[in-house]
DNA sequence: TCTCCTTGGGCACACCGACACGCATCCTGC
DNA sequence: GCAGGATGCGTGTCGGTGTGCCCAAGGAGA
């Protein structure tokens, strides 16, 4: 029942070694497993029979796997995802902000206030000179404005604020697609 | 039941009169149409009576107002959220890409390519200086120089491929939570 | 080679629960 | 007061889910 894996890191990897698919330690997975996975993340609501027929398994053999996905951690969660432009948010904005200085106190005070931002979806502490990334969602820029003033330049310790607006989403996955395609078995 | 409210966009407002919610079109939805999104953003499964429960509604009322978020179209699936470590990808890189024109033909040819990258799962066509913006997942960072060289160094008409790591992420939400605040009713 | 044991799959069944319907009630706006 | 919309209750049917049991395949050990 799928177990391990969970502490099993990447091995070390020659350069040459790997034709196309990425990982390749020997994934507690194999194939039925990642279908399922594949199919939960399109039709998290789907049932044990419907999800048997499309996998290829029983009802019994797909339950059993479905709650060892669940119970390993491999399933985080079922969720339901929100059209956000119903909602308005149709403004995809990147901030890049720089700290006065990335002291471990300046750090932790901007973080604990990013968090509450009620517009920001994403927050990275980036290497490089940037220090922080954030994805922010507004209605359009009239909208933005209103957040840079009432979220953005509330932050804490922030020396310099870098907005780029999305004009486009080219690509939006929850799950690269790399994931349903590597396992050995 | 919810009805219209598909292409109310923002109605233009002035910048002193927003106070600190954004939004403030009259939504369709009222506060326990958002209990309920909210509820389903988190569990996903939830029957009926639970959610009923949760929302202080009787069942049959709230599977009617569940229905009419599916048929107007905010709620756009049930997705079973995955834990990308479990799999290895510890690793999210920032690719800015910048390209060697910004003819029709180049964007095109550019976006149909990377749209075939498996470790790519955002991508941002960008105002701006960069041309596009990518989130890569990778195990590490050796794993990463061979997406580099195997998926990124292979898409056409790129100028420059600038990298930064994430060091870490500090706020990670699919939906921002504005949206769960806002409402006239 | 034989046997034991483990692992995973499939079948059958029973139970509990979800879901959909009809109807009565309540509230609001006109 | 009336009409429309939304809620809540009750009921019946259907389906999903969980369990027990048996079977097949593979590996280990004697």
């Amino acid at each position: 029942m799928q177990i391990s894996a969970s502490l099993d890191l990447p091995a070390p990897v020659s350069v040459a070694e790997v034709p196309i698919h990425a990982g390749n330690e020997t994934l507690a997975l194999d194939r039925k497993d990642l279908a399922i996975l594949a199919e939960l993340t399109t039709n998290a609501r789907a049932s044990h029979t419907e999800l048997a027929n499309k996998v290829g398994l029983s009802s019994t053999a797909l339950a059993r796997r479905q709650k060892a996905l669940e119970d390993d951690g491999y399933i985080q969660a079922y969720q339901a995802a929100l059209d956000l432009t119903q909602f308005g948010l149709t403004t995809t904005v990147l901030v890049r902000i720089a700290l006065e200085s990335q002291s471990d106190e300046a750090l932790k005070a901007f973080e604990a206030e990013v968090v509450k931002c009620p517009s920001v979806v994403r927050c990275f502490l980036m290497s490089g000179t940037d220090d922080y990334i954030l994805i922010v969602l507004a209605r359009d820029i009239q909208d933005f404005e209103r957040i840079h003033r009432t979220e953005l330049s509330r932050l804490p310790r922030v020396a310099r604020v870098q907005s780029s607006f999305a004009l486009r989403e080219v690509v939006n996955r929850a799950v690269p697609t790399v994931v349903f395609g590597e396992t050995k078995r």
